[in-house]
DNA sequence: ATGCATTTGTCCGTATGTATG
DNA sequence: TCATACATACGGACAAATGCA
């Protein structure tokens, strides 16, 4: 997928809200591969064009990354980019 | 030297170490040389071989290149390939 | 003299990692 | 949070020099 395609409405994300921004894409994110409507395996956007997309900052976009590297949800490759675990 | 031969074990460099990869690869070359494993004068395996061989990328190969002629090890002529100084 | 293969050299684009203000 | 800069890494493409048939 790329964006541009389009596949569902961009989210609108709440820089007033308590739940931290990063933590709001994160979560967006992994309810979209929930959802299926992310694959197992597939390499997200860069984490720049994903920052324009959503409209936040590239930063905010890596500690979003970052989250969900944690959970376990993707893995990041230095030079290619971030997959979706495949499981 | 070709690689193919079998003079030791292809080294594992670590993409996630916090040594950058160019500089593992700078770094283990000097020590073969200086174990006497490479020789003086030598030729060194084009810099795609390497990269192939060492499972690095080929402008990963330059870099570890450059570090090695900054550091005076090697001599590098275009058309004819890297060489190990003499001393 | 003319290609052809090999090798170093250069450049571009994309992407993550890190650091600073 | 955001904006910016730099380092590291990979892939592809093309140029320049060398050597050989």
């Amino acid at each position: 997928m790329v964006y541009g395609d389009h596949v569902e409405d961009r989210p609108v994300f709440d820089a007033a809200s308590a739940e931290p921004l990063y933590m709001q894409v994160a979560d967006y994110i992994e309810g979209q591969v929930k959802a299926g409507n992310i694959a197992r395996g597939q390499r997200l956007p860069s984490e720049r064009d994903m920052g324009e997309y959503y409209g936040v900052a590239y930063q905010t976009v890596r500690r979003a990354m970052r989250e969900l590297r944690e959970r376990g949800l993707v893995e990041s490759v230095l030079g290619k980019g971030t997959f979706i675990t495949k499981k």
